[in-house]
DNA sequence: GTGAAAGCGCTAACAG
DNA sequence: CTGTTAGCGCTTTCAC
């Protein structure tokens, strides 16, 4: 069982491996090398389960057709979803995904994008990025490293990004609660965060109020450690309830928020929507089954991914055309459940 | 901002690219440079950031650094978690993960190991198969190519698989039910199906009956079609909840059943578990903060993507050793909570 | 219509 | 202590 390399077919045949390789990479016609011999090297191929080694190809292309996948945590579901459907679409033109996650260190996110596209010399990379600043990405977009931000945006970097909506959907949550009469809407987020994500949402939630004539009222909001969000959710919703502050209803920036809010709200021997109501972003499944259901802004994880890899492949198939370098931002969609209806 | 390569470095400190070689890949006592010279190299391959290029390296050496994992589908939860603590381990050797999706298609399944073993030169395989028989990974074995089962276990493979108890996880699951007193359980699996860890899990369901002495009563159990698992399941509900059938408890094979049943049962105006108790394999987030929450058979996940990717650095780095060749069984564990308990 | 030869970046055997 | 050389498998001129 050694390994079958062009030489090998080249050998049997009596042929070259440039006529070999000619005939595998579809240019036989074009070189115009008889039917019979294309057809013979075709079959031997075939026959002895020839795959193209992709190093070999690679050191010699300078392409590798690999692309690499920079996220926090690939064990987060918003994550392998996203993961998921680019793999589909990368598939279709024959890349494979790798996929890192950086533990939101920035640092090793930087490390993570040497290692892929030096060392292991991917053709782009598709991050969402846990950096504050677009600083140490610019020199790549200025070589014009096929480079696509999902998720989290950073200033100066108004291309090659696939977004969502944040400031939108947190609007469209808290506005819900307003509408229905909660004008005391707490906001549980992640902080001190430079996430654009986190920090559009909590724009989206100051927008609502605005809109409704409400008073910001910094007791209201609570930026939880994200390390620490099990204990500081619980710290936080005890001071929300309290008689002093009095919140009626709940906004959470992602699921895990929401998911502590409503252990917390439990362990408190108090009811959602009854005695506060609840919106949270990000849909989960959990939200779906969960006591009660919750309503939340869900995401087009799909649709993330296939845009961001369309995009990656245009940057990295286009020579140079910065004409189709977009920006794309996707709307998020109001999944109404019964966390957010007091039945009053 | 060219690539910077062994050579870059050999010019412009006029020497060879072999010295350098040797230096950068800390031989260089081993071969007696001089500190000073070795100093040299390494601080210029810093200043210019220097990363070898692992596709000229894996060419020449037969090693990529990098591993394949294939599994269902890479979304689900369960498979993003294992992912994610073989990449920990993986790290640490520095090999890098290449993830794959097969969508239980078992050509695709080959295909894509073909394609990670002979084009990227995949140094090993993690598989969580969906093949039937051995037989088409057998040859890979013989040609003792460093793959490692996990999840689902295939007859003849005894070597080099990290499962987990199946069998007594059910078990387990089914004699909690019976304990208290649910002489009439009825299981909820996929069929038909030739999956090592569905059919054992119905073992086990098997076993728990023997020991109460209950007949096995194939009108408890029911196959669903994973494709339609929605509609299947509620159809199969109906039947169980009937006066004729009378299931008092549910055991489902995996958490996508169990959903399902929730919702069916949801549907029906009754309740769990008052009207029929529930307990699943898997566990997942959201059985922790459903309604109610549901008492599950946990799989190790994280354990399972260890050890799996131990034992692949085993058979990478170990010469054809097969004394270390083991087959690994993890435990589950039994999570108690309120969709098993009947109040009466 | 087809083949020879060079070279991608790296490592390893062999010389000095 | 350091350099020369060959070659991993492939693509790509250029030559016949």
């Amino acid at each position: 069982m050694k390994k079958v390399s062009i030489g090998t077919i080249a050998e049997r045949l009596k042929v070259s491996k440039t006529l070999v390789s000619l005939v595998l990479n579809d240019k036989g016609d074009q070189f115009g090398i008889s039917k019979k011999t294309q057809e013979a090297v075709r079959k031997l191929a075939e026959q002895l389960d020839y795959q193209p080694s992709r190093m070999a190809r690679g050191l010699r292309t300078g392409r590798s057709k690999i692309i690499g996948l920079i996220v926090a945590d690939i064990a987060n579901p918003f994550y392998s979803r996203i993961a998921r459907s680019i793999e589909n679409i990368a598939e279709r033109s024959g890349y494979h995904l790798m996929v890192c996650s950086s533990d939101e260190i920035p640092e090793r996110e930087l490390q993570l994008i040497r290692l892929l596209k030096d060392s292991q010399g991917a053709d782009g990379i598709i991050l969402s990025t846990t950096q504050d600043s677009a600083a140490p990405l610019l020199p790549l977009r200025k070589a014009g490293y096929p480079l696509v931000l999902i998720d989290r945006d950073l200033p100066k970097m108004d291309k090659g990004c696939v977004l969502v909506d944040n400031r939108k959907g947190a609007y469209d949550a808290v506005s819900l609660l307003m509408k229905s009469g909660q004008r005391r809407t707490a906001m549980l987020t992640i902080g001190p965060s430079h996430l654009s994500s986190i920090n559009e949402r909590l724009e989206g939630y100051k927008d609502a109020l605005k809109k409704f004539s409400v008073k910001f009222d910094k007791n209201l909001v609570k930026e939880i450690a994200f390390e620490r969000i099990r204990d500081e959710v619980y710290q936080a919703m005890h001071e929300l309830l309290s008689p002093a502050v009095d919140a009626q209803a709940i906004f959470t920036a992602n699921n895990h928020l929401a998911v502590a809010a409503m252990e917390a709200v439990r362990r408190m021997g108090k009811r959602i929507p009854d005695d506060v109501a609840l919106v949270s972003f990000d849909d989960v499944d959990l939200f779906r089954l969960s006591d009660p259901p919750v309503t939340a802004i869900a995401q087009p994880m799909q649709d993330i991914g296939e845009k961001a890899m369309e995009l990656l492949l245009e940057m990295i198939e286009k020579p140079k055309n910065k004409a189709e370098n977009k920006r794309i931002v996707l709307p998020t969609t109001l999944v109404l459940r019964e966390s957010s209806l007091k039945k009053k």
